[in-house]
DNA sequence: CAAACAAATACATATTCATGCTATTGCGGC
DNA sequence: GCCGCAATAGCATGAATATGTATTTGTTTG
């Protein structure tokens, strides 16, 4: 038996996935609140498998309500219920540890599934915010964007800068004199159009250069 | 009508999957390959609408694959198979632009579903999988770590230091003397364990204190 | 081949940094 | 009330950095 925390600030919703949970073999509702300001407290006395939690709820809404779960419980499946695919919402529930990301336009027939999913160690989720995540994911990972076109001596020199290496140091770890360590450094602030080593460092980390 | 392009090197599984696509209504087999050596050239003349793209495969592999196709082609939905579900591939698939990532245990009826899914902008991805998605998304950006228990004025000032000040900008943005700007400044490098600004501002980045 | 550019080197100068030592003020804890 | 500590400030000195100008030697490219 699945056992079902609820949190939906709607009554009419939470009456209806109430009743459909419970008419259904195999998954029980154990309770259901209107809202999660005492989420941890219920959590701890209801024991539940899985949490179905809507995201936008009156006093503490469902992210806030997801993180001060997960300070007591690691272990508890959480659901996110949304009406919007909203890019930071889905952000920041995955962030705070939440299993899966449903909308509510879920029909009832998967949504079942969705649980049994998250109750087995999977990661439901509805199909557009999968697609956000593996967007999210690879826009994270692929802003090499920005090109500042520096030669290979140059990121040779910067990527020294940003390891904290003085010019002296670079010198000698280059083979070459530190007047020459000037000029790629002089080349390269012009590129970044920045005009000290920690501006050039940061914009390397900014940027990925590094 | 579907069209799929296929990339499996072993004989029987290609045939298998190109029988299983071809019975199906809507879907068709445009091409099968056992490597991907030519891979954005086919995909320029078959045109799919979907590539199942196996992982381990010898010569070019699906990983070099998926990025040779995404430098000619940003719109062909591209899902990754394989048998294990290997953490740093699922990264580097993503990374690259992978719509969605199966093993290969994948059930036929399914596998129907999920190219289904690919084409219409989804994101399908194997149970498995996609809690590792999450779960590489939540470990990402919960590395605060380190803390090197600066104060808060200390916070200010490295802040500013990563922003590129120097010492006497600094001093006027927070209305300080210069020379408590250096107190702050060399209390930092000490907490840091470093001795100079752009050690400081490299540290700063590396462990996501900014 | 000439023009453009990367890489290397040199010299000069003003500014900025790193470091050490010292000192005052105000706040919270024991 | 004394201790410790964060924040403030001053002074001094040597090292490192930023900037400007210039020259030489290859390599690449139109």
């Amino acid at each position: 038996m699945v056992k079902v925390l609820l949190y939906e600030d709607n009554p009419q919703l939470r009456e209806g996935l109430s009743m459909l949970i419970n008419g259904s073999d195999g998954f029980e509702v154990v309770a259901a609140f209107k809202n999660c300001d005492n989420a941890p407290d219920e959590v701890d006395i209801y024991r539940p498998d899985v949490i179905l939690m809507d995201i936008d709820m009156p006093g503490t809404n469902g992210i806030q309500g997801l993180k001060n779960i997960r300070e007591v419980n690691e272990k508890v499946k959480v659901l996110m219920l949304t009406v919007f695919d909203d890019n930071k919402n889905v952000f920041e529930a995955i962030k705070n540890g939440a299993n899966g990301y449903l909308l509510k336009k879920t029909p009832p027939s998967k949504l079942l599934d969705y649980i049994e999913e998250a109750n087995s160690g999977g990661a439901p989720m509805s199909s557009s915010i999968a697609t956000q995540v593996l967007r999210m994911f690879s826009d994270m990972n692929n802003i090499k964007g920005v090109d500042y076109d520096l030669s290979e001596r140059e990121k040779e020199v910067l990527q020294l800068l940003v390891n904290g290496y003085s010019y002296k140091m670079i010198a000698s770890e280059m083979f070459i004199a530190i007047d020459t360590v000037r000029s790629h450094i002089k080349k390269i602030y012009e590129k970044l159009h920045v005009n000290s080593k920690s501006e050039a460092v940061a914009k390397a980390f900014k940027d990925k250069l590094v």
